[in-house]
DNA sequence: TTGACATATTCCCATATAGGAATGTATTAT
DNA sequence: ATAATACATTCCTATATGGGAATATGTCAA
């Protein structure tokens, strides 16, 4: 069995970092294609094709605009992954104390 | 060029819902092997295969005890992806008082 | 209509996978 | 020493990938 695909969520969507740096950049405000290709410096069917991605898994809305498309993030959908990664918070909070623990030990000596 | 391995940074790493299951399951606390393998009912070898990519990352932290290893989630190796993810937070705020207020126009209506 | 512009899709390919099966390695118990 | 236990690794295979190049599609302008 190979990886699961790239669109099967939005966690193997933004496992790659070219499509998290579209997200950042579609974040404020919507773009059309031309101009992530111009900022991002890729070339532009490579855009296209993660565009795809992104949109098939939610992560981005399209709309026409003339000749262009106009992307923009749909920052709801990060949510469940900022929410899983979330659930750790207490733990490397609790770690954190124990390297500080160790360190406040160590100055005593 | 194909993707990017799953042992290159975190955000492939978890792209695989076994392997977060599993960073779930040893948050808590240090767990051998086998307790993983009976407990989210996959193969050992499977789990070794899993693990090694996490570790390989620095999800986990591994120590012997005896003829077990004895596995648990570092917790701080996920800050990263919540506070990628965190970014997009006051983005998803704005979209849902959108929603909120199209709702109260709705309801005045 | 024809051309220019903006974007999407297709074709090609090398490569890393996840699972299954089999085997290897390290440690303890007898 | 030998067996049993607990993990790790290797070999196999089908498949999805991302980039490059070429081409297709859709929209506006003259």
């Amino acid at each position: 069995m190979p990886r699961a695909s790239t669109t099967s969520d939005a966690f193997n969507a933004v496992a790659e970092p070219r499509r998290r740096e579209i997200l950042n950049y579609l974040a404020l405000r919507e773009r059309p294609v031309g101009d992530i290709v111009l900022t991002l410096g890729l070339e532009q069917p490579s855009v296209s094709k993660h565009l795809r991605v992104l949109k098939d898994v939610g992560l981005v809305n399209v709309r026409r605009d003339g000749r262009r498309m106009l992307y923009r993030t749909n920052a709801e959908a990060i949510r469940p992954l900022h929410e899983w990664a979330g659930t750790f918070e207490r733990f490397w909070r609790h770690q954190l104390e124990r390297v500080k623990e160790r360190a406040e030990s160590q100055t005593k000596k």
